[in-house]
DNA sequence: ATACTTCCTG
DNA sequence: CAGGAAGTAT
């Protein structure tokens, strides 16, 4: 041990003992712990259209066997008994951070398919059954189904309200285990919810998701007719026996009908826009409304009764199966020419690749004057823009502090900070599923349309919200179709923007590194204001723009106060929780910064550095760039030299300590984090400038 | 009691 | 990065 290491830090030596006899814990550098991530198993592996086919058979056994499927008592019994067992499991994990994989949602649509055939094979049933006792199976079987349809509202909101429902007993564990995902459904709304909901609304990708949700709708209405269909052949069938023995029954209806109707598409359909409220009541069915035709059909019916379910099973497949292949092909086209076109690089000479529209970031010794003016321009409220902002809408309406903005049209070949972007990176496999270059099984897809709405990085599936039916609902459709209008949003640009003369990059390629997006093109203001709109929000009103401003600001202060963060971040209303967000991320990026410290502090002992004196941060130092990297991710901020120096104190501190073994004491690295919180300096008043209006 | 911090986990 | 547990300081 080098004894004059002693004198650079003996006077912080700590004189306290950390009361907390943790075990200390290996660096963490030492093993890699990144990627254990409980895989979150989603919803067992239904897809939407095995879903619907699996409903379609169920329903078709449901007709043929057990007559009480949906209402089974026993297969509540035991979906009660399995959630009562998850919520076991739940509770006895300590930390119990919500594992979505243990709070796996049983939908109701899956808890419905595991009611209807509890058994799990009830094809093989027999048929045995005495004429008479299969009627009165039937009816019964009908109005199960009725039943079935009745408490499956098309609206999902309705589902979530489980803190309202009145448990009965065997129900009380699913309620609980509802509330507690509604519990932490409330929670921050993740950001592409947002995104993905009130992203663009351009008119052309209106009609593309108009058209795909029409199809949609479309399946949903074949469904309710189909069902109605079952329902009347079954009504018929029985009344028809006892109609013909009377001599009532009339048989009146032309017989192309059938063809046009099972053939030609589903004209009657518009009679079942609402397949449901058709059948809540119950009660008689009106005939003449439904404006049955199938004469065809029931004549078939009645001539072979044996074949009818069959017959049924057939045309409910055939007719399923063709809207959801022709809603599948729309869905890959849309997404394949759109969303998913690759994004514009440039291939520069040297072999650069390089994005569009790099923000720059200015170092706060330089006078930012270009930028200010455009920031005391968008900071004014929007009325106040006059005729400018009136007339081009895409204008930038939110300020970027130090960000200076430039249009894509006016990117310089060669800009001043080329940055050599990485290979595209992408965060959100529920986007990105539907990749055309790994077409996967049509199923993935609609699954990605199940999930794609929710929070997928939460829950990783649907909370509370049940597919009516097994079909989606207009919601989830809207959220699968928004990426679009987002692409198709940022890819229209306005014919001219009026910051045509600041010749520097602007700054959304950041914001969708942050987001995970593919790099697209985009006009600034477009994306400025698609900011606002879907509002990239991280945490009760805080944005990716006030993370990546509170990370440049790490490079000043290490230990903000509640004042300075008052002053920095006076854009938004800061309420005690905004402030704990904050003081939050300064504490992870304290964490971060530490954790590197004593990584390459002990990095440097294992290389043989042997005085403090050679310890040092600059930066081409692996550290620096690890740092920069965290903070900087973008590289487009002049770190400051003494962030630097505080860096090296920091570094030489960690050094010092492991070279002295104090980091056997549990508490070694309260006297460095001392040390560390007198380094601070102020923060540049250029990062006070608001980011939005 | 409250605010702030670190540590740990996911 | 967020959430939570737990410690510390006021």
């Amino acid at each position: 041990m080098n004894p004059s290491l002693l004198d650079h830090s003996m006077h912080h030596f700590p004189s306290s003992t950390y009361p907390e006899d943790r075990a200390e814990h290996p660096p963490s550098f030492l093993h890699d712990n990144s990627s254990t991530p409980p895989s979150s198993s989603r919803s067992s592996g239904g897809s939407l259209i095995s879903m619907l086919l699996q409903k379609t058979v169920e329903s078709e056994q449901t007709l043929q066997e057990s007559s009480a499927a949906y209402y089974n008592p026993e297969a509540h019994i035991s979906f009660s008994a399995l959630t009562s067992r998850r919520l076991v499991n739940h509770h006895s994990s300590t930390s119990s951070k919500s594992s979505s994989t243990t709070m796996e949602p049983l939908s109701p649509a899956s808890q419905a398919s595991t009611g209807a055939s509890p058994n799990g094979a009830g094809s093989n049933q027999d048929w045995t059954l005495e004429l008479g006792d299969r009627r009165q199976a039937k009816r019964a079987r009908v109005e199960n189904i009725i039943r079935g349809i009745a408490v499956s509202p098309p609206s999902p909101s309705v589902h979530c309200t489980h803190g309202e429902t009145t448990p009965s007993n065997d129900l009380q564990s699913e309620t609980m285990e509802n509330k507690q995902k509604s519990k932490r459904k409330q929670r921050v709304p993740p950001p592409h919810q947002d995104l993905l909901r009130t992203g663009g609304a351009s008119g052309k990708s209106t009609d593309e998701g108009h058209n795909l949700r029409k199809q949609l709708q479309t399946m949903q209405r074949i469904l309710g007719l189909l069902q109605a269909r079952f329902i009347q052949i079954y009504e018929y069938q029985t009344e028809s026996q006892e109609d013909v023995r009377d001599g009532t029954f009339s048989t009146g209806v032309m017989e192309d009908d059938h063809q046009s109707t099972w053939n030609k598409g589903y004209p009657e359909t518009e009679v079942f826009m609402d397949p449901y409220s058709e059948f809540n009541n119950g009660g008689p069915l009106d005939r003449s409304h439904l404006g049955w035709k199938n004469h065809k059909l029931t004549d078939y019916i009645h001539s072979n009764p044996d074949k009818e379910d069959k017959l049924l099973a057939d045309i409910l497949k055939y007719e399923l199966s063709r809207a959801v292949n022709s809603s599948v092909d729309s869905i890959f086209k849309n997404i394949s020419h759109t969303l998913f076109k690759p994004p514009q690089l440039h291939i520069k000479d040297g072999g650069m690749v390089e994005t569009d529209d790099e923000p720059v970031f200015l170092s706060s010794h330089e006078p930012a004057s270009s930028s200010t003016h455009v920031d005391s321009m968008s900071r004014l409220p929007p009325c106040s823009k006059s005729g400018m902002a009136q007339q081009l809408p895409e204008i930038q309406t939110e300020a970027l502090s130090l960000v200076v903005q430039k249009p894509a049209s006016m990117t310089r070949p060669c800009s001043l900070n080329l940055t050599v972007k990485r290979p595209l990176h992408f965060h959100q496999p529920s986007l990105l599923y539907n990749h055309p270059t790994d077409l996967q099984e049509d199923h993935q897809v609609l699954d990605n349309l199940k999930h794609n709405g929710f929070h997928h990085d939460t829950f990783g599936g649907l909370p509370c919200r049940p597919t009516t039916m097994g079909l989606p609902t207009p919601e989830m459709v809207d959220l699968l179709w928004d990426p679009v209008k987002v692409k198709s949003k940022v890819t229209s640009r306005p014919p001219r923007s009026p910051q045509v003369h600041h010749p520097t990059a602007t700054g959304h390629n950041m914001l969708l590194d942050s987001l995970g997006l593919p790099h697209v093109k985009m006009e600034y203001g477009s994306f400025q204001s698609m900011v606002k709109r879907t509002s990239y929000v991280l945490n009760e009103g805080l944005t990716t723009h006030h993370l990546k401003k509170a990370k440049l600001m790490f490079f000043y202060t290490r230990y903000p106060s509640s004042n300075v963060l008052t002053a920095f971040f006076s854009d938004i209303q800061l309420t005690r929780c905004i402030m704990s967000q904050l003081i939050k991320w300064f504490s992870n990026f304290r964490e971060f910064y530490y954790i590197q410290m004593e990584k390459f502090a002990r990095q440097a002992r294992v290389e043989g550095v042997n005085s403090v004196r050679d310890v040092a941060v600059r930066r081409d130092s692996e550290l620096f760039r690890a740092l920069n990297m965290h903070y900087n991710k973008a590289n487009d901020f002049q770190v400051p030299d003494r962030f630097l120096e505080v860096a090296e104190i920091t570094l030489q501190e960690f050094y010092i300590s492991i070279s002295l073994a104090r980091d056997s004491d549990p508490s070694w690295k309260k006297a460095i984090y001392k040390v560390i919180s007198k380094l601070d300096s102020d923060v540049p008043a250029e990062f006070k400038a608001p980011l939005t209006t």
